[in-house]
DNA sequence: GATATATACTTGAGCAGTCAAGTATTCTTT
DNA sequence: AAAGAATACTTGACTGCTCAAGTATATATC
């Protein structure tokens, strides 16, 4: 029986934690997915209103393959759209729908109602150094 | 634009970090798969060094099919084995086998390195805390 | 003691993503 | 201006799950 260290132990409870938190979204988002109601949030994020795919793939934090076949199904369903073509005629920059950023409205007032619920216990300061925690971690990650 | 509250960004921030960890996790651990590898740990940890498929299914945070099908490949490579027959004739319940116990502390050292890393900048306490928060929020998530 | 209900799985179909390889366009170098 | 490298995707094959429905055993009810 190994003794586990407490980083380890620290990220073991993560990633359990984000497995049972993303499929409680996924069931309570009606009708998206999670990684499709982050993409709308994304577009609605970004100044210009569009965004490429990969720079949705960065955002999300998926590969660019999985942003093809993520938006495939959203458009056909009309959440996005094509943005005006860029003068560079490889990228195909996306746009939200009107009733895509209507959805997004939406579940955000819905995942705002839960996450409030979740956290109710947190102060402001809690959640503030947790924020600063994964920042730094992501930053991390990221560098390799 | 939408306004995007604080609580919802801290869950944005950790789906985020926590997608960006494990495929991290899946592409540094040598042959098996961040799932494969917490099942023997789990494994490990009971006291009997044994586990049902109900029980490791609670454990990883899967559904009972999932397992089912986790734990296929790894018979199939000799990570694990039947356990003794239960007096109960449903339960299957699992061990590690001796290759099993071995690649999982070498995966656990190699565990241990990386979140020591990542969380090189945090104190003792920031991880007591977070670890609090982890906790408490699972509770809720729990909760139905 | 038979019948219904619950538990512990397994299986088929399907979905969400990955990775590797391909295509089209653009940039860089000579 | 041509050749090579880089970028922004798309596509095919696969993995790792899920859910719904099935099977086998166990428990409770009448």
């Amino acid at each position: 029986m190994q003794n586990i260290p407490s980083c380890v132990k620290f990220f073991l409870k993560m990633a359990k934690t984000q497995t049972m938190l993303s499929s409680k979204f996924d069931r309570s988002l009606g009708g998206i997915g999670f990684t499709e109601f982050l993409i709308l949030l994304h577009l609605d994020q970004a100044p210009s209103g569009q965004l490429s795919r990969i720079e949705l793939a960065e955002k999300v934090g998926l590969t660019a393959s999985g942003v093809t076949r993520v938006l495939l199904p959203m458009k056909k369903v009309g959440l996005i759209k094509d943005g005006p073509s860029s003068t560079d005629a490889r990228v195909r920059p996306v746009m939200a729908s009107k009733s895509g950023r209507e959805k997004m409205v939406d579940e955000l007032k819905r995942l705002q109602f839960m996450t409030d619920e979740l956290l109710s216990s947190c102060t402001k300061s809690d959640i503030e150094n947790m924020m600063g925690v994964l920042r730094d971690i992501g930053g991390r990650v990221a560098t390799q």
